[in-house]
DNA sequence: GATGAATGAGTCTTCATTCAT
DNA sequence: GATGAATGAAGACTCATTCAT
């Protein structure tokens, strides 16, 4: 594929005024609905604007275009994982493997709960992916993952780690949008989280024992 | 996501004469080559009539519209990847071990070969996700790999069995399309494979321990 | 003035057909109307679209964008000034300055003949300046003109004759364009046509006599 | 043309304050810029107040729309010119001829300085064309220059002048503008100045022979 | 008086699909 | 059966102008 040329991507105006920072969340929230109720396909400027109940022009003002706004989902749910990445792996009280059972149980979850909208936010990779910003935004979570893999295999060597790291975490995030692409009852999550983190787990003890 | 009225999606004429089954193959050469050179962004019926030397009529003869046309392309896909498995996984004259790690190369080769196709393949799914056909065809693959746990999980349960099916099974085509998303040497195809497959075994073998 | 990328011009189908030609001619005419009637503040491919009686879209197949079609009428003018030139200055019956004064009157009449058009033509060249296009367009007005500089101006210079020969272009178009800017009688016309000669002739003299 | 409504065009307010004074001026100047670095086609009164550091409500203060302020800018040239025109025409210490000759010096030279202005400014001409101060602006110019003929044609007609005026002021503008639409070196300008100058005077001394 | 957010009509352009030849 | 011209709805984005604060 060549190149599709993805023009700038970052907020037109910094939304220093209380109203600005409403706005935004305004547009961001109706945008969130058009995708979860429309998909893709009928993901449009104008239909955005008019479920925030706000003209074209204001979305405009504040975003530079519908790759702007894609994005902007994209990074936001980028963010919230990189949180709760954090606040699990971190946690030191409790043993490793068991952080991450609970890491894949509470991220699989989460992938379920807004499924339709991550589905159609997957379906608007096109839209972003080329863009730089979009590069820079998963570095943060390698940090993480990396800490907490010096943790959980502690004996292994630094290469061994982050191909472990890199696995999980890729098995993770695309395991969960696949599995979340088809409606799931909570017992299903469970019972497939449980699974993943039984997978994660072997495969940890397994690189232990080298 | 409540409807997207996606219209069949099926071939228009079976293709009995020669002729017939020629051009479709030029055409959908010609869409593999459109989507991998221009993206799913400017995959249109006009680009493709014109790469397959053919005019848009004769393209709407063969194909009702453009979803299924994408939905073929995928479908085939669909069909390589099910022989690739039965070739790999009914091979008993290997340790099913053995012939799961061989898969996880063989099937993170090719991705990586057609990356480019693959990724906006992907970005196509909108358009035929919704076809009931599409469904359907991903019903025979469950089967060989359920024939397959059968000999790798002699003593595990049914349920332990399905479950693993669907994970690994899952793991390995999202897995992959992710890991194809980015240009990959030779070298970090077969480690990152490898890693795949020890997980795997890892995790076949836990299960059997039980 | 930075720069202001026009898009290419070209036409986008050669009209082989006996119908793309005439379609070609009927949305062309239709230009010259909208221009003519509207101005280029109201000039849009809309508009050029209905009055000719075809969709947006048509007008889109032979046409690469609202550029071309403005560019097109400007070249068509050129190449109608060309044949004007060369007709004249070329006919060897008559002594120089008497065809020099012939085509300021044919000249001049004509601006005058279509002076909304040229005036809204003229409107139009921020469009279509920065083309490539554009600027092949003149060079062959001057070489009919130096080969009659030849003829006016023996005895002179190379170089005197090049000044002479672009300070009568440049003054003979500009000076057109600019006096057709308002509404003329046939007198008026007439009077300035041939006070403009006069000014001509009385300077090819001077030259003539150094 | 029929109609082209352009709303009335005249200052909103006259500065009597010196604040107000100093706050069109800044307008002005961004104005200035903002035409000669993009271009008419993205002159907009946002950048415009934007390159001011003014609001865009501050400038609507002072001007009623868009087009005044083209038309400012424009009639800022004019009266320019007129002065120019003046300081040298009516300078009775040198002969005619002598005085016509720095005329068409310094207008070409002023043309060729800012002429990435002059060209913008232009193609404004669409916007403000239709005003009626724009008719009235250059009506002074017109009796400067037939107080010059009187001197310079002493022997003709008081209809032979008013020709020659007309041919030798249009001529001069449009030949200006149109000689610095290209980038010149400052010889090229002396030159074709000369040659300018040697056409006027070789046209006035052979009004001054009948 | 100053601000600048909000408006929304208006523009260009694309593209899936049809249908007369 | 093949062609490809014609259609026109739809979409992204801009910008002059207003008006509440």
């Amino acid at each position: 594929m060549t190149d599709h040329p993805t023009s700038d991507i970052s907020l037109r105006k910094q939304p220093k005024q209380a109203r600005s920072t409403e706005l935004v969340s305004v547009i961001l929230e109706a945008a969130v609905q058009v995708l979860a109720k429309e998909g893709i396909q009928r993901f449009t400027t104008a239909r955005v604007a008019e479920k925030a109940g706000v003209s074209v022009g204001s979305l405009y003002q504040y975003f530079p275009n519908k790759a702007a706004i894609l994005f902007r989902l994209q990074s936001d749910e980028w963010r919230q994982t990189t949180a709760l990445l954090r606040s699990i792996l971190e946690d030191d009280r409790r043993p490793p493997l068991e952080r991450l059972r609970a890491l894949v149980h509470d991220f699989i979850r989460s992938e379920c709960e807004e499924a339709e909208m991550r589905v159609a936010l997957n379906d608007a990779a096109p839209y972003y992916r080329d863009a730089p910003e979009a590069k820079e935004a998963r570095a943060s979570e390698d940090d993480i993952v990396m800490v907490f893999m010096r943790e959980a295999l502690p004996t292994a060597s630094d290469a061994t780690r982050a191909l472990a790291a890199d696995l999980i975490t890729a098995t993770l995030s695309s395991g969960g949008k696949n599995f979340s692409e088809s409606p799931r009852s909570p017992e299903e999550i469970e019972t497939y989280a449980d699974a993943m983190a039984d997978m994660f787990c072997a495969y940890l003890r397994s690189l232990e024992h080298d």
